[in-house]
Formats: C-alpha cells, sequence, structure tokens
DNA sequence: TTAACAATGTGAAATAATTAACATTTTTCT
DNA sequence: AGAAAAATGTTAATTATTTCACATTGTTAA
C-alpha cells in the first residue's frame, strides 16, 4: 500500500475526517457522491481513491462508514502510533496544539519548546514546554518522530537543524522560511502568505 | 497572463518571498538553480515559470532580482490592492492577523471579527475587533473581498453564508469543516490535520 | 582567437492526476 | 418476470505538471 499517489493520501484524511463526523451523526453508510460533495470533488475520485486502497462498497447502498474509517486509519495511521512536537509556542503554535490534542488517538503531540524563558515548565493544553535548548535530549528521550515549527523564520533555520540532529523523521514547517534538510527527513512545508495570494490572484481573474 | 497553471501561480508567491529577502540582503542579481535550492525545486521548473509570465533573464547573470519581484507583483496582485477581513480572533486567528500585519501592500487586512462580545471593540495588531453580526455591512462597506475563516468547525457553515451573501470574492477557509459556496466564490481550503497526517504517513513508510 | 564552460529558454517526452465511459449489479417498480 | 434506475468498480482517455534534452549564447581562460 506503499504506492499510493500523495493526492490520494490527502484526500483520504479528509475523507476519514468527513466520515468521523458522519459517524457520530448515526450514518451507517454513505454514497460516493455524498462524500464527494462534502470535498467538493467529484464522485469519481472518491470512488477511485478507495479503490485504490482495495475497499469495496454495497452496491445501492454505498460504503460502510464504520469499516471505511477503520480501513482509511489502517492505511494512513501508523500502529504504534507517532509522537509528535510542537517548537515555538506563540499563537500559531497554541493554535495547533489546542486544535490536535486529543483529535486523533495514532498522533499525540507529547511537548511544546519555546526559547521565551517565561513560557518554559508551563503546559500548554496540558503538555509541558520545554527550553528549545533542551530539544535534542527530549526528541530522543520521548521518541518525538515529527516536529511542526511554528517559530519566527529567522528561526526556522537553525530549529530545523537541531531537529534533524535530534533524528527527527518528519517536520511540518509553518514558518515562511523553507529550511533544507537531509532527504530521509520527510520535510511538508506550507506559508500562510502563498494561499492568501492564491486566492487573490483568482479572485482578481475572476 | 490568465493561463498560468495554479501550481505556477504558489510558486511565483514563494519566489517572491524568497527574492525579497535576497534583495533585502543587497543580492542584485540570482540563478535559477539559487532559487530552486532554496525552495527545493529543480532549476528547469523556475526557468520554466518565469517563462511563462514572460520575464528572461541574463546570460550568465541569471535574474535581476528588483525586476522578477516587481514582475511577479504585476502578476499576482491586484493593482488597487484587496481587503481582507479576519473572522474568528482566537490563537489562530491572531496569528494570521500578526502575521500578516504590513507584509504585503496590496493585501491589507482591513477589519476582524468574532462573536465574543469580550473581543468585540478591540483592536488587535491595530486591527478592530467586529461583532460577528455586523459582518455583511461592514464587508460591503469597507470592500472587504477576501475572508480568512478561524473558527471554531460548526460555525463554518454559517459564516461561510454570510460572506457570500455580503458579497465576498474569496475565502480561506482555515477551519476543518469545508463549506459550500456559489462556484462564483473562489475557495481554498487548508486543513492542518491532513498535513500532519500525510507527514505521518510518509514518516511511517520511509 | 578559440575552446571550454555555465547559464538561460524551450520543444518534446515522461509522469502524475483527473475525468470519461461504461460494464456490472442490486433494488425497485410495473 | 422483466425493465428501469442507481449505485459501484475499473479501463481508457484526457489533462496537468514536471522533467529531459539540447540549442543558444555570453564569459572566461588558455
Amino acid at each position: 500500500m506503499k504506492n499510493l499517489p500523495h493526492k490520494t493520501i490527502e484526500r483520504l484524511s479528509q475523507y476519514r475526517r468527513a466520515l468521523l463526523l458522519c459517524h457520530a451523526q448515526g450514518m451507517t453508510h454513505i454514497y460516493s457522491h455524498e462524500i464527494a460533495r462534502i470535498q467538493h470533488i467529484t464522485a469519481v475520485q472518491v470512488r477511485r481513491d478507495i479503490m485504490l486502497i482495495g475497499y469495496t462498497g454495497t452496491l445501492r447502498k454505498g460504503y460502510n462508514v464504520k469499516e471505511l474509517i477503520e480501513l482509511i486509519g489502517q492505511i494512513i495511521d501508523s500502529k504504534e502510533g507517532i509522537n509528535v512536537g510542537v517548537v515555538g509556542i506563540g499563537n500559531l503554535g497554541r493554535a495547533i496544539t489546542n486544535y490536535f490534542s486529543g483529535k486523533r488517538t495514532k498522533l499525540e503531540i507529547v511537548a511544546v519548546f519555546d526559547v521565551d524563558e517565561s513560557k518554559v515548565g508551563k503546559k500548554f493544553h496540558g503538555i509541558r514546554c520545554h527550553n528549545v535548548a533542551d530539544m535534542e535530549n527530549i526528541i530522543k528521550d520521548k521518541n518525538i518522530q515529527i516536529g511542526i515549527m511554528t517559530v519566527p523564520g529567522e528561526d526556522a533555520p537553525g530549529i530545523a537543524e537541531m531537529m534533524v540532529k535530534a533524528g527527527i523523521k518528519g517536520i511540518l514547517n509553518y514558518t515562511p522560511k523553507p529550511v533544507n534538510v537531509p532527504k530521509e527527513v520527510y520535510l511538508e512545508e506550507y506559508d500562510m502568505i502563498t494561499s492568501l495570494e492564491k486566492v487573490a490572484f483568482f479572485v482578481k481573474t475572476h
């Protein structure tokens, strides 16, 4: 199940999110076109993605919500769970920490880091804040495999380097500054300005 | 210049961000492979994107940084500038408001909104917070064309509907809940959980 | 002066992602 | 029972995006 397209992985995550809501509302089955409508994509795309993970629905009843949630979990979650650290507990770091906590059983934020001494030692949404200086040890001790960077851009390269040195496996970089990591570390970068500028461009050009 | 690929638009925004830094450091020219290294892409891709916007560099000297910044501005910025509103001034809304303010001359956050009475009337990074109930009028009065949603997921559909009613042109939805808008409104959705799960997947599968 | 080099620009090929088309199957209706 | 409808599953076609390959051309160095 390794060769799923990147886009399919993203959509599976989104499908699960939607399916969890449907499940909570008591729906037992769902059609591809219902999922499609929620996600603003086509039903064919949904069916193709689901085909790629080898699940098969019931004709005329659609997909079993519970089963599909579980299968998507088997695909995208790691069995043992993955520990996550957030570096930089400003507004964005706090937003992410609050938002994630308890949302996914297989992904847990186990530590947050900051340089600000007044934050070190405090808890954010129940998670202790450590000094960035101690990051390397804590990443190793707590087996943190993914780091989320929410520090100011100028600090990003240094933080990334520290994380790589500590043996991090993946980095999600929310700073405006691209960082360099060795190719064995998976890197995902996202900048909000780019998204806003993209919206602005398409607004401008109708 | 309307038919630029979506991906090219995103990269142009990123190139500009990088170029602005280079310009600030006093660089006058830059090679495609230098831009490529910063953005972790190939030099060919950079050259092709630049070709698509009709700019042409100097052989052996590369691209003129200032000129390229200006040209990208002509492509992706709107001449008159676009006003932006942020709905939901929790941690994420504040992060975005702080981060954007003053970063781009052609995109200005002119109002923020919240339901929380204790926030209404206050200023956030110099921008007044209004009651969501007044949103429709203020969007019209201030000619807000883009709305950034940073409210809890369950409020997203209602907020989107209000914005559409007020004549918004584009929405950037950072809530975990996809919203429906008429096709003349440009919609961009981004969910942090999806990004994190994607990183987790690729970390898991090496 | 001329050869080697290092850059851009771009048509063509390759790859990735989406969509179309339709076979199949279950259910419902007559 | 048979026809129509409505759903899935999947191959093939299409579209979008990236990469290859290489022509071109200033620059540098022998």
